[in-house]
DNA sequence: GTCTATATAACGATAGAC
DNA sequence: GTCTATCGTTATATAGAC
């Protein structure tokens, strides 16, 4: 319930700005190196501002955090508990990944190396999403091995590969890029191509043939 | 040169306290987070010895990155050179790469991440070892693929597909533990069991079945 | 070389006018 | 709500005694 709903008050549009803001400059620098005041400039306010919306530094943060886990994490979990095929879950994880991350490069880097200040806050965050998933995949992937399709794999496993083929050319694209000698637009486009190819590495990783 | 050379001064044996110590902290904290007090009293001195040994914060960090980057690369694509069989190479690499990161399991994060503070510092550092491996890699996969033995792949493609198997399982520990649910010795465990599966991944993966 | 004590600057946070 | 001005703390870095 609002205080007065007379006018069309588009809710704190200031508060918007200011979370805008506080993405750019944490997601780049992380807490450690964010900088109250670089986020003021960003929104093109005052510092104080900041301390008026939200109290602290902290509690900035823990927003811009939770904002940002909530945007990766369940979507991508959410995906592979669709009822259908091993493969189809695959290729739709796989767009699911790239789409959220391609308009945000920084978000897989970020969240992983925050992870480490609260531990215990991230779990909070995902809780629910988890082990529902696993249960399903492990099931598909034994019922491919009785059958003599696939070559047996735990679960977790398959999981990791697949999330560690979609994450760490983004997460590690800095030195990536460094090593290759690759500018911008010649990684993102390596990357691109991998949005195609993934699916089918997966695919060879666990079919049996011969 | 040494200034006199008739004792057998072990050679600043705090300097190598000091980077040790720095070592610690820097990889766990990153560089913003990292105070020097903590590294001070880590290696159990005064604040003010670690600018007498080094001037700054920046050189000290700096002289922690160099050898973490000297310590992962080289070695890493050192191995890539050998002249061997394609998947002996990669049974090679898995190896050292594992062996390196498993002592030093924040390595890899921490590289990853501070990159970005200096790109072109990093590029400096690794420089020399750099394209000549894509080349015989390369070489070995065209190879393989008129052959018929193998599906044919850009040589960075393949190296991505390694480095990610190998590299991010280690760099998002944290929040693979959080979604897991396992403890740290469940997940060390489950990191042993790839150094063994990403080679046979691997060769899944490039290997022509039908 | 190693210490204590201190300078200097930056940051997060608050007070108070408007 | 939004600003200016400022407090209190903490960080890097230096000066100087031993």
């Amino acid at each position: 319930m609002r205080k007065t709903m007379n006018t069309v008050h588009q809710e704190p549009e200031t508060q918007r700005r200011i979370l805008c803001s506080a993405e750019k400059v944490f997601y780049r620098q992380g807490y450690d190196g964010a900088r109250m005041q670089e986020i003021a400039d960003e929104a093109g306010i005052n510092k104080a501002l900041l301390h008026y919306y939200f109290r602290s530094k902290e509690r900035l943060f823990d927003a811009v955090f939770s904002d940002a886990v909530l945007r990766l994490v369940p979507p991508v979990f959410a995906v592979m508990n669709i009822n259908a095929p091993l493969m189809d879950k695959v290729r739709a994880f796989v767009d699911a990944y790239f789409s959220t991350v391609v308009n945000n490069p920084f978000l897989p880097g970020f969240v992983v190396h925050e992870m480490h200040r609260n531990p215990s806050r991230f779990s909070e965050i995902i809780q629910g999403s988890r082990l529902f998933m696993l249960q399903g995949l492990q099931r598909q992937l034994d019922e491919g091995a009785e059958s003599g399709k696939l070559v047996p794999m735990e679960a977790e496993q398959f999981m990791l590969n697949l999330l560690s083929l979609c994450a760490f050319p983004f997460v590690a694209a800095g030195a990536m890029q460094a090593v290759s000698g690759k500018n911008d637009t010649e990684y993102q486009q390596l990357l691109e191509e991998r949005r195609q190819l993934i699916p089918e590495w997966m695919t060879r990783l666990v079919e049996r043939h011969e």
